[in-house]
DNA sequence: TATGAATGAGAATTCATTCAT
DNA sequence: TATGAATGAATTCTCATTCAT
């Protein structure tokens, strides 16, 4: 153990190695044992800070999830126009995507899937999701920045693309200058709905 | 037995009871004794048919890619301008979603972590989709249709718009006018990238 | 299906059957589908003859360790003298196991272990067996031809030999002249036991 | 627990409880709950110990043959003469079965048909025995305390004796002094092919 | 607090046997 | 009589979780 694990909790390391090892494996088919292996620590102590494995999914997800969500919101919030809104919201996407391929190949996770039990908590996130894509959008909108499209269609869309363009990002390692392609993908979105 | 059992084959009720019971559970939550008493047959039977409950889950795969990539190459074709083969493709998204519930949200699963031997699998059916998707946005730019765009970012938003629009469709049961929302896709993406 | 077969029953097709794929893979792990294959007729059929898989492998031992039984009788009535007796034995069990190699290597299973329900037969015939060889040793003890030894331990020993002596010639496949091995073989009892 | 089981490792323990449970019903016939229940142990624990069913009675019979022959071989050596050799390897033997009964019920099985995977390691094994019986007696043939007989044969029917001694002995219960009955042996033996 | 040996509920799969045709 | 599709009891093995140390 290093000294830079002694100094993160036990938790934190649980949860590092947990996020490794799911985002190779899946939920599925990951055994605490490997988890506990990842994280250098004995399988019985990781129920010493997680109740169960779900529990240590749910825990991943939440915090990510917050993670996420206030890394999203600190970027917008650096510009006033709708336009560079976009632009920034999809280059700290990326830059999130490119710098936490582990997490974020958990973190959008078709979560339904994965557990019954995360299926109302899964429901929960998404609709929150949506809530403020639809809001920022709205916010657009009003500002008589963007024409006032279907906010619910274009929130399932912006998301659509933010939650798909991970892919060739982390499974193939598509390596593509964050700038240039939220740049395009800006473009493409304000031109499609710009006033 | 119903009539309508005995004309359609084991093979198929048993492929329709796994659809379901897989999009209810998901894969790894579905007992092949579920599937039976779905199919209301023996748990042994399954196996008379398909050698394993992956090959079972594979075999709905395999034939509801082709379903669906036939459907979309079908009507696709039934237009030469690129807008509106976008806009009938979107449709007939819409239209194969709301028909085939079940099977849509098993079809646009994340393959990958539902079983490690069906990754290659997934792989491969996901840049096959890719590559069609590119083919028919080269096809645009070619005619003159559309922007000369990256086409393997827009071929990345296109399946992830289309990817992500069933889950309000399927899981929130939204109700929109398949005719209106398509429209709508058409003239952001056509506003966003057409010439 | 031959001419052969028409003639012979079906019973006596699936029990030659039963024989080769018995041998081939052991009782417990032929399947009675492997059976009804190797007699060409449906799996079904076998239970029209034979009430289970059980019962038809003791018919088969039954049914060959009568013949076996009587082979040897019949042979050793043809000579008065013991010496003969124990070659005439020796040379009759050589040339069963090598004319039917497979009923053989079923014949000499260790019954025991095959099937729970068939201990107590399997000790029946051991029973049977050893009875058999002692009159047999006594006969030669009040001839007078042979030291008044253990018939319980000469018997062992005597169906120890036949019962060790067919693992080479038909696992192995030992190229040995069966009236050369006969005569030493009687050679050695004689010699070890005879006056 | 006792605390026998205690100074026992659980390996011997689980060995120990699997050779009880494979001699009383077989190998097919043993279920992994029995041998559990016998080790008064959970299910699960076996599976820390032993990869599979059978692998742990490979493991008892890789054993079991390992103790057997160095036995043999040991007693073997503390004579110089032949015949004295004979006799102290049946009296061994005979006190081999007599001590170990439920092992000796499994270690004289017909491996073959018990399990398909464990054919050739009895092959292997089943060979290795007959070089050293004809070794053995190839020894005794160079000294000249026995004429020169067929090794081979005579391996056979030394195997087959052995081999089949222990049936009453450890099934019937035969209660016959040991001393005795390796000595009538001996004499058997020598008288047949002594010099 | 940390551990890992022990546990047993649970699930996939097999295959002898049945029975409708 | 012959068949083979259908069945479900039975069994191996897995792995999250517990708990004595």
């Amino acid at each position: 153990m290093g000294l830079e694990d002694l100094k993160k909790g036990k938790r934190e390391l649980i949860m590092e190695a947990a996020i490794k090892v799911f985002s190779r494996k899946g939920y599925n088919y990951t055994k605490m044992e490997e988890i506990a292996i990842e994280a250098g620590i004995g399988k019985g102590t990781i129920y010493e800070y997680f109740a169960s494995k779900l529990q240590l999914l749910q825990e991943i997800l939440e915090r990510s999830f917050q993670l996420y969500h206030q890394k999203m919101v600190e970027e917008i919030q650096s510009s006033i126009c709708f336009k560079d809104k976009i632009r920034i919201l999809v280059e700290a996407h990326f830059k999130f995507c490119q710098e936490n391929k582990e997490l974020t190949s958990i973190l959008f996770w078709n979560i339904d899937y994965i557990d019954e039990e995360l299926r109302a908590w899964g429901y929960q996130k998404q609709a929150e999701k949506e809530r403020h894509l639809r809001e920022f959008i709205q916010m657009g909108i009003d500002n008589g920045e963007i024409r006032p499209v279907d906010t619910k269609l274009m929130a399932v869309i912006l998301g659509g693309i933010l939650g798909s363009i991970w892919v060739p990002l982390v499974i193939e390692g598509w390596e593509v200058d964050k700038n240039t392609a939220a740049e395009q993908i800006t473009q493409i979105i304000m031109n499609g709905i710009g006033n």
